[in-house]
DNA sequence: CGAATATACGACTAATTTAGTCCTCGTTTA
DNA sequence: TAAACGAGGACTAAATTAGTCGTATATTCG
């Protein structure tokens, strides 16, 4: 019924990855080991990632990634939205290329479903990464709002 | 970002159709011609929508179909689930032909998820195709609740 | 009856999308 | 300067989705 594409579960693992470990940076290989995954498709996700500003990147040696805000200010929207790219709706106009589709009395349902749209976007951007991590240790140099 | 297939959307388009028009049959060349798309394809998904109980069907030559429930009875996962059955969750486990994904620390995002899944799919219930159609005409044998 | 117009349905091919690989280059650290 | 990392483009393979074809069956109407 609606199934996500392994690039966002990618990115979602890695993610996790990096919101249990803050204060380290995780290579692409370490979550492509943890997972039993492609290290090659890892790692191009986790640069699509870095593209969106989603998490941070450090080349060299000890290098890897590492989330470029906190846990609680990304959503799953804003992942998937970095991968997928932010183009695409529910229903697409299928004729959009010349005549805007206003040759047939096509496209009728694509402004109700775009209200559909709306609410399930909405629905991806109430959720934050850090509920994929669990609950956390209070950090002690943390604060609470 | 989430797009529904061709198929969902010929399905919704047809159901539309049917909606708009609850006292006649719809024949799939009736849809097909109206919005320029291809016929098989058409009749095809209004078999599945038979099959699923949403549409009735009428063989013969006035032949077509109709909604087999009150519009405002059938939701748009109903026609999701007709059309692209009901396994798909969100997140699939990864490995679960064998050893259910144990082997690996992987899956860890799937629960969290499933929240998110169970959200979507009720986004989905709460619209019915009914809306689609748009307000339309009181029917002088009809009755208000 | 029988011709015309429908649905029913399975097998098939084509197109598109997604998954995954490979190779080369730049960067950092020890 | 060598090893471990990210960056990124070009490519192939696999899977999914779109769409076709052929044939069978039901219904209406002249």
């Amino acid at each position: 019924m609606l199934k996500l594409s392994k690039r966002v579960e990618y990115a979602l693992l890695s993610i996790q990855v990096m919101a249990k470990n803050p204060d380290t940076v995780v290579s692409a290989k370490d979550v492509a080991d943890r997972f039993n995954i492609s290290f090659t498709l890892v790692a191009k996700v986790l640069q699509q990632l870095v593209h969106a500003g989603v998490v941070r990147s450090y080349a060299g040696v000890r290098g890897g990634y590492a989330l470029a805000k906190h846990a609680e200010l990304v959503s799953i929207a804003d992942v998937i939205e970095a991968i997928e790219g932010s183009g695409s709706r529910l229903v697409e106009c299928q004729e959009e290329h010349d005549h805007a589709c206003t040759a047939h009395t096509s496209c009728t349902i694509k402004e109700p479903l775009q209200v559909l749209h709306d609410r399930i976007v909405s629905t991806f951007a109430s959720m934050s990464v850090a509920e994929l991590a669990g609950p956390q240790l209070v950090q002690i140099t943390g604060h609470v709002t």
